[in-house]
RNA sequence: GGAGAGUUGGCAGAGUGGUCGAUUGCACUGGUCUUGAAAACCAGCGUACCGAAAGGUACCGAGAGUUCGAAUCUCUCACUCUCCGCCA
């Protein structure tokens, strides 16, 4: 959420920034600054009035000690009077406050500068490619029907026991599931990001810090009966480890990285990209986070899509990292590289990462805060990122070393496999 | 699932209708002392909003109510803990 001081102070420039996001934001940037206007008026009217009201009712219980009935009785009439005005204002400024937070909760986050303008993924700055495209032979095969052929994995069966979008991971496809856990968890700790389980179901209270309600709730999978949503992604548990919080400046920046299962609707989603590993409504994902102070933010997110290329270059998967284009940026995001790795039998790009700085648009919500030098408490910037999703990891291990002998498994991550081929 | 207790500032823990935004201890910050450190002593030390400032207002789990006045009384809700039951 943005800040109404800053907007306030920036009108020109937030709509200016908002553009490139194609969103118009003039209206209601202009209702948002009206409605502070109005708040703060009521604020400052209610005030004057508690205040009179409080030291009547002072004078009141002195004069009552005093056993000056009379007098005490003749102010009651002025503290009814301010009560009843006292409560009109209030019920001004509620409304008030919960009209512009609503228009507040509209607004996405201001793009960095370096965000192109555009309108969908088309539109994406490709800033780098690394890896060459493997040529295959002649018999290759999605990932899928690999899957099936070398009893990797059994979606059939996962729609028995659950439905579509859960595939049941067995033999080596289940241990190649352990091994990218470990794999991923063990750089990243090397990296000195904090090992970190979180639970795997968050309250209303979480599901607002790191706003995926109230506007995503129905991507989310919902206990009704102890109002608990399973998490989307590890980013939810573990950014609100920070919210409500104030951290001093030299416990800057928390790292944390975790592996947890992440759970998604995706209602409305279905044809042949989501055959197979594509997509799915239960998924694992290694997750780093950081807390970082404003000012090298941008840095931190640097050294994050740096780490993810490691990664990518140890699994030896030709890889692509887009820039986002204002169009396709996610709501809270100022800047989202995304990183897509080849799947050479699809012949298609997969999303397996997506590294986002969401400057202090989450910390806002979430009130996470430090205390700067000045000794004032001032929000935070957030970051997160895959480090990595594994279905489309798999899918794209799969297919690219695909060979007449089996599919074989790139050296760093064979020393977790405990195997450097997969065979029939 | 049953029964009971509780929710106050970073932590511990007072406070049962008026000068309480809140005693005290610990922690933390600064200072004095010391060759240095410790100890001791002195001072400071919540957050948000309004305001140029002075200052004002709100917040003692959340919401509503009683009252001239609520951390304190009433109601509703949420959460936590303990014991019993069940159980990985």
């Amino acid at each position: 959420m943005l800040q109404i001081q800053f907007i306030r102070e920036n009108r020109d420039h937030v709509i200016e920034r908002l553009a490139v996001r194609n969103f118009d934001a003039a209206e209601i940037v202009d209702q948002a600054i009206e409605l502070d206007k109005k708040r703060r008026e009521t604020q400052s009217t209610l005030d004057a009035n508690l205040s009179e009201a409080n030291s009547i009712a002072k004078e009141i219980g002195q004069l009552f000690k005093e056993g000056k009935r009379e007098e005490a009785d003749a102010k009651k009439a002025r503290s009814a009077e301010l009560k009843e005005v006292s409560k009109g204002l209030q019920e001004t400024l509620n409304e008030t406050q919960d009209q512009l937070q609503k228009l507040l909760y509209q607004l996405p986050n201001l793009p960095h500068p370096s965000v192109p303008k555009g309108n969908t993924d088309a539109d994406n700055e490709v800033v780098m490619t690394e890896g060459d495209v493997p040529e295959l032979h002649d018999a290759a095969q999605p990932h899928w029907e690999l899957a099936k052929e070398y009893g990797l994995i059994d979606f059939e069966l996962g729609v028995k026991i659950t439905g579509a979008g859960f595939p049941v991971y067995t033999g080596k496809g289940a241990r190649l599931q352990r091994a990218l856990v470990n794999f991923f968890l063990d750089n990243a700790t090397a990296q000195g990001y904090l090992e970190t389980m979180p639970p795997h179901v968050i309250n209303e209270a979480s599901g607002y810090g790191t706003g995926q309600l109230p506007d995503k709730e129905g991507q989310m999978y919902h206990a009704t009966v102890d109002d608990l949503y399973l998490i989307p992604t590890a980013e939810v548990p573990i950014t609100n480890i920070y919210r409500d919080v104030i951290l001093k400046e030299d416990e800057l920046p928390r790292k944390h990285t975790g592996y947890t299962p992440c759970f998604r609707r995706e209602a409305g989603s279905y044809g042949k990209d989501v055959r197979g590993l594509n997509r799915l409504h239960q998924f694992d994902k290694v997750e780093i986070v950081q807390i970082a102070n404003p000012k090298d933010s941008y840095a931190t997110l640097d050294t994050m899509v740096e780490y993810v290329k490691t990664l990518l270059n140890k699994l030896e998967l030709p890889y692509r990292v887009l820039r986002l284009c204002g169009g396709d940026l996610g709501f809270t995001s100022a800047l989202t590289f995304d990183m897509e790795v080849y799947s050479a039998a699809q012949e298609k790009w997969l999303e397996v990462s997506s590294i986002s700085n969401f400057e202090n648009f989450q910390a806002n919500r979430l009130k996470c805060r430090y205390r700067g030098e000045d000794g004032k408490p001032q929000l935070v910037h957030t970051l997160n990122g895959s480090a990595l999703a594994f279905p489309r990891i798999v899918a794209a291990l799969l297919e690219n070393n695909q060979t007449p002998e089996g599919i074989r498994i790139p050296a760093a991550l064979a020393e977790y496999t405990g195997f450097d081929m997969i065979t029939k």
